[in-house]
DNA sequence: TATTATCATACCGACAGTCGGTCGGTTATT
DNA sequence: AATAACCGACCGACTGTCGGTATGATAATA
């Protein structure tokens, strides 16, 4: 599919023709499914978004799970995730930061609280129902991804940095430190209780 | 200056003979001072960055004032400024938010929290030692540069959904209270008393 | 039913037009 | 004289277009 290119070579690097060569279609079958580049972008990304959602949804939607325990589960999860693919993830890290993809990026970052903030919601909403969660505004889902996108980006960030070894291992564990306590303080739970990174998986990627 | 261009045409949009024939300078004398297009962004951007910083390092360091006061001149200093160039703003919203304008998006929000979250630190660590905020991980600038970007991506959705007529000002104004209870939760003072935005200023975009 | 006409859809690839960047040459400055 | 500043014709690469073809379904006709 287009979407391993888009991924091998950053959005603005893969030439149409790229994709015809790979597909194996002509630029006219191309051209007569989707209106421009962009709008094969779009499709991609929708597939993205769609998959990243379905992965998700169960946990969310667990009758037999609590507040803590979904959120908890959603974090490993993802972190889990990329952990299983870490050769692919390393390889798309390069590419995936480049300025060939900022657009990809920023779609993304306008469409994952599309779904995901409500899904938030909903189990902080639950959460606040069981009395773990401290009261407050309904719209906190908003607030919690911009908190997890804002830390992927600096888990990239970090991870670099690391690997030029600019900062020490103790710098990395402290950002994210902070991110815990803070969506700990938002929710309003005991400091530690929302683990956001493990130990383990943090010596894998920092280590 | 570019700067003008790429605001008014948005970065992709913009051709080099679209700065050439503005600036009535040969392509030559372009590419003698700048290595690429993507060269001219970065010098815009770090110009734009600059400007930024130099605006808001005096509230940072000013001594007479308390980290509570600050926050809350920094916070409405941002929106002084925006309210002020009302016009601007809104001509320069419909090119900033489009696809064609993403990397520059994306640069700065690589490159804000690398001046901004510094500072909001020194902000922080004051009001800790004023002991009016909770104590906590010392990095917890950058999450809240997190949380103010992810604010004014929200501020644009919500802008345009508001002029669409899809939401009501009540969902405007509970949106920017789950971030604004976030922060004070975060910095561990009561609710309400580090103000986001104040009503008028809210009342002035979106009613 | 058998045959032809008509039409829409799927698909092809040469081509146009535009863009970012280069390079040999010219002018100004020290 | 030597270096820096500057010029603009030109290059290769790119995206999107457009006239045309193949195919199959449907309708009209004998």
């Amino acid at each position: 599919m287009a979407q391993q290119l888009i991924l091998a070579k950053g959005y603005e690097q893969m030439s149409v023709q790229d994709v015809l060569d790979e597909l194996e279609v002509s630029r006219g079958a191309l051209y007569h499914y989707f209106d421009s580049k962009a709008a094969l972008l779009d499709g991609v990304l929708q597939r993205m978004v769609d998959a990243g959602m379905a992965a998700v949804a169960p946990v969310v939607s667990a009758p037999d799970l609590s507040a803590c325990e979904k959120l908890t589960h959603l974090f490993a999860g993802l972190q889990q995730w990329k952990a299983e693919r870490r050769d692919l993830v390393l390889e798309l890290l390069r590419v995936w930061y480049s300025d060939d993809n900022a657009l990809v990026r920023d779609k993304l970052r306008q469409g994952v609280p599309t779904y995901l903030a409500p899904m938030l919601d909903a189990i902080i909403a639950q959460g606040r129902a069981e009395g773990v969660f401290a009261p407050g505004a309904p719209d906190t889902g908003r607030v919690m991804v911009g908190l997890l996108l804002s830390a992927q980006d600096l888990a990239g960030e970090l991870y670099l940095a690391r690997q030029a070894g600019t900062i020490p291992f103790e710098t990395v564990a402290g950002s994210f430190a902070a991110y815990q306590e803070a969506i700990e303080r938002i929710l309003g739970v005991r400091a530690g209780s929302l683990p956001l990174v493990d130990e383990a998986t943090l010596r894998l990627w920092f280590g």
